[in-house]
RNA sequence: GCCGGGAUGGCGGAAUCGGUAGACGCAGCGGAUUCAAAAUCCGCCGCCGCAAGGUGUAAGGGUUCGAGUCCCUUUCCCGGCACCA
């Protein structure tokens, strides 16, 4: 053994032990219980980054707890290797998306093997390779025979410019980030996969989802967004719309049909375009509305803006003429592209009305507050439901009555009916891109669109291909889209588009559990590893990855695939790595931002910051607040020279132990080194141990029996206690005060053997041995290098990952004499301790004679005495 | 704008069911060791106060014997908003 701790050649020694047992392989086996931890697979974009490793650490501690814990425990690890940044790299390096792409897996995976992760790497993927995608091109044609996937126009933004299809966060404040043109709204026919016809049933499970978030459930919910409602039906007023026809709108506030003043359509509605052909000034109007993005948070904080078209709808129920209006917050893509207005009674309406000098008519009368009418300012109570006021027939009503009364009347008319909707909308899958998995499908002028038939999967991407930037790369190779009718043999046009990266990730957490099967999506085998009882990654994939996995599970299981609905049982949302930033201003306002490690902190006697400095010139840089690591703000810490300069088990300490799993994680240098000094305490302690303590140890236990001096049934004691909430804390994924419980387990072992080696070597060796070996198992989920080195060394086994998870033992944790606190009128004011099985009364009596609540009490008569058991006395006068 | 979350010493954080606020660690200060430094070890460490004591968990109000924790109002920060992953 080393004297010195030593991290690279105790990792390495550790990982050549895993990689020659084969340590983390494992098959099924219905003897043990399963337990499938996953984290969230990565992009691979060069190098790992510390939300990656902070991720993976996670994942790997509870991994390796699971299994010292009796559980057959899988964690595999692969590659979400499709999405935009390899194009991106393409169109800059001039090197291929594919080259790019294996090449940073290579070297992220040797990053992911230094730290130690326990992965079962024999089931490694990438979504990019023909192997996984030809799967999801199956069950693409499978899901198009079912129904599950049709195609119909969607809104996307084009750059005129680059000819090509924009991202949203491609377009910065309405322009193309590259060419820098107004970005257009453009209706292009794409590919949807169905999700809503699973929205009621992605709802009501939720409710069987104890092992989720709340906050993340909640989100879904709101996302999904049932609402009961009542679609109307505005008669056309041939008069001036020329001819029939209905004007569908959906209101989950029918009881203010009486109060609705006009309609509004969106830019792309039918109305609108045949107002606008004879218009100019309108059609001038709808084509500044396709100006700018589809992104819904700047749609709904943009200027809302409108014009009439001419042309009116009827009233269902008054037969009133009611203005068609076209305005820019109204969205062809939701609901009926047309929406009822009553500005009396909705926020946006009323805005809208004020702006334009439209009518406003109140019809409901809040309850809450009292008004006389709905004028401006707007008042939130406006919005309250309430009883009915002129509205005919149905003055009086309340809300819910006036609702069913409004539905019945217009069911009786056949102008609507209550109906359900949800604000989920179906999932549009087609991209305008290169580096994504082919849509299989084959576009015949006689047959239509037909799938590609399984003995022609899968359809394989070509690998070289020159990226500009400008089009569609697969557009423009007729050598892929060329082909012929799988139906009639005609020459046909392959389909071009690929598919959004979220359809890989939908399934992928199925494919690993057999993940080599050349034969099937996925086989048997799944149903032995699904679902994964631990998922764990990053907050902002709260609603958008976890919603389309749980759909993609259904609808697989749907196909007869698998056996489950839910994918993840348990899920742990990690919070982001931030750090602090630096910068300078340079001439015009531009930012000049400063890596932390050039920065030289200057603090005051108490230890506050007072200044930053940069230390190649010395000069004053500004403290810019901390943010997420990012590129753009130059303040991210690299993993590598981390893990190079402390080692990994250091690393993970410090990850672990900064933060809780689901709170955003503060980097700090300084942090780093305590948990490097930490462990060289544990790695002294340990060489200690063997060369002093262990030699000691008499050859006749006595532990059990508890024939042991107090002093040490003290250090025992206390101990156990911090095992125990350890324990606790583990159950909760609290990991940073498991880390926490074993620095104080280090603290008292480090006491005992200072103060009590000398005078009881035999007893201390003990409590020595049982507690290190308890500190190691703690430890070693956390930072198993270390652990299974000092382990073997100090003689507890052959691994460390074989043994049982330690418990803490009920006699070694009973004590005869509780310290309770002593309060007057609820202010503390001092202790008294009381044996371990006093009663309630007697607790009273001795708090009542105790000096401090004499002299507090100041001879007042005690009106009340509150006795918390096992913790306070609190004496009211 | 809408939906979700957060705020506790100089810093990261702890406080399990409403019961000692600040565990553990970092930074800082004092001391030991050292020719010196690094490393290590010991002690102190919310704020005000000589002390007794008072006060303190983003701000303001409420419930309670007792509130960081529950309720109401406000401010600021973060995540998501359907083509970043």
């Amino acid at each position: 053994m080393q004297d010195k701790y030593q991290p690279a050649a105790v990792e390495t020694a550790a990982q050549q032990h895993w990689d020659s047992t084969d340590a983390f392989r494992v098959t099924e086996d219905a003897s043990q219980p399963k337990y499938y931890c996953l984290s969230m697979f990565p992009y691979p974009s060069g190098k790992l980054h510390m939300g990656h490793v902070r991720n993976y650490t996670i994942g790997d501690v509870l991994a390796r707890y699971h299994r010292m814990r009796g559980y057959n425990v899988l964690q595999p690890m692969g590659w979400d290797a499709f999405g935009m940044p390899a194009e991106n790299a393409a169109i800059q390096n001039n090197v291929p998306p594919a080259k790019w792409t294996y090449a940073n897996i290579d070297y992220m995976k040797a990053q992911l093997k230094r730290l130690g992760f326990a992965i079962d790497w024999s089931r490694e993927l990438a979504t990019c390779t023909p192997e996984y995608y030809r799967w999801e091109q199956w069950l693409f044609t499978r899901l198009y025979e079912k129904g599950l996937i049709y195609k119909r126009l969607g809104t996307v933004n084009w750059d005129p410019v680059d000819e090509t299809v924009l991202a949203n966060e491609q377009v910065i404040d309405g322009r193309g980030w590259r060419s820098g043109a107004l970005v257009e709204k453009r209706e292009i026919p794409m590919y949807y996969m169905k999700i809503t016809a699973y929205a009621d049933e992605l709802l009501a499970a939720l409710d069987d989802l104890p092992g989720w978030p709340e906050q993340v459930k909640l989100m879904q919910k709101n996302w999904i967004g049932r609402s009961e409602g009542v679609e109307v039906h505005f008669p056309y007023d041939l008069s001036t719309i020329g001819h029939a026809g209905v004007l569908k709108v959906f209101t989950t506030r029918a009881d203010t049909l009486m109060g609705a003043t006009y309609v509004a359509v969106a830019a792309e509605h039918p109305l609108a375009t045949q107002a606008a052909a004879g218009n100019a000034e309108l059609a001038a109007f709808i084509d500044e509305c396709k100006h700018g993005g589809v992104a819904e948070a700047d749609l709904a904080t943009m200027e809302k803006k409108g014009m009439p078209t001419g042309l009116r709808v009827v009233h269902p129920l008054t037969g009133e003429y009611l203005d068609v209006w076209v305005a820019n917050y109204v969205l062809m893509g939701y609901g009926e592209g047309a929406v009822m207005a009553v500005p009396a009674h909705d926020e946006r309406d009323f805005a809208f009305a004020t702006k334009y000098s439209l009518p406003i008519a109140m019809v409901v009368r809040s309850t809450r507050d009292a008004y006389e009418d709905t004028v401006a300012p707007w008042n939130d109570a406006y919005a309250e439901h309430g009883r009915l006021v002129n509205s005919g027939k149905y003055d009086g009503l309340h809300f819910q009555d006036a609702v069913d009364a409004i539905a019945a009347d217009l069911d009786a008319k056949g102008l609507g009916a209550k109906r359900v909707q949800f604000r989920l909308r179906d999932w549009g899958i087609s991209r305008q891109r290169y580096w994504g998995c082919p849509i299989p499908m084959i576009h015949c002028a006689d047959c239509g669109d037909v799938p590609v038939p399984d003995d022609q999967l899968p359809v394989v991407l070509p690998e070289n291909v020159e990226i500009t930037g400008r089009g569609s790369p697969l557009a423009k190779m007729p050598e892929f889209y060329e082909c012929s009718c799988p139906k009639c043999g005609k020459p046909a046009k392959r389909e071009t588009d690929t598919m959004d990266t979220f359809v890989e990730s939908s399934w992928y957490f199925l494919r690993y559990a057999c993940a080599d099967s050349s034969t099937a999506m996925v086989d048997e085998r799944v149903n032995y590893w699904a679902p994964v009882d631990q998922y764990i990654g990053g907050i902002e994939h709260a609603i958008l990855h976890l919603l389309y996995s749980r759909f993609f599970t259904r609808a697989m299981r749907d196909c007869g695939l698998v056996n489950v609905s839910e994918p993840f049982t348990n899920l742990l949302t990690q919070g982001m790595v931030v750090a602090e930033t630096y910068y300078r201003e340079l001439d015009g306002g531009k930012k000049q931002w400063i890596n932390p490690a050039d920065v030289a902190i200057e603090r005051d006697e108490r230890g506050r910051i007072v200044s930053a400095k940069l230390a190649a010139d010395g000069q004053a840089v500004v403290i810019g607040g901390t943010e997420k690591m990012s590129k753009s703000k130059n303040n991210g810490v690299d993993p590598q020279s981390l893990v190079d300069q402390y080692g990994a088990d250091t690393a993970r300490l410090f990850i672990i132990f900064a933060a809780p799993p689901d709170q955003q994680l503060e980097w700090s240098d300084s942090g780093v080194e305590g948990a490097s000094r930490f462990l060289r305490r544990v790695w002294n302690y340990g060489h200690a141990f063997v060369t002093e303590t262990r030699p000691a140890l008499p050859a006749e236990r006595k532990l059990a029996s508890g024939d042991i001096p107090s002093a040490l049934a003290d250090a025992r004691r206390e101990i156990h206690t911090h095992l125990k909430q350890a324990n606790y804390d583990f159950g909760k994924h609290q990991f940073n005060t498991v880390v926490s419980a074993a620095m104080k387990i280090l603290n008292a072992l480090e006491k005992a053997q200072k103060d009590l080696a000398a005078s009881a070597p035999a007893a201390h060796a003990e409590v020595a041995e049982e507690g290190f070996s308890i500190l190691l198992r703690l430890l070693s989920p956390i930072t198993p290098h270390i652990c299974h080195a000092l382990w073997v060394d100090c003689g507890f086994g052959t691994d460390i990952l074989s043994t049982r998870w330690a418990e803490p033992l009920e006699a070694a944790l009973k004590q005869d004499e509780l310290e309770l606190v002593l309060q007057v009128n609820g202010k503390l004011r001092g202790n008294i301790k009381v044996a371990a099985d006093a009663s309630k009364s007697q607790i009273e009596a001795l708090a009542l004679a105790s000096e401090a609540a004499q002299k507090f009490m100041e001879g007042k008569p005690p009106k009340k005495v509150v006795v918390v058991a096992g913790r306070l006395v609190n004496i009211v006068v």
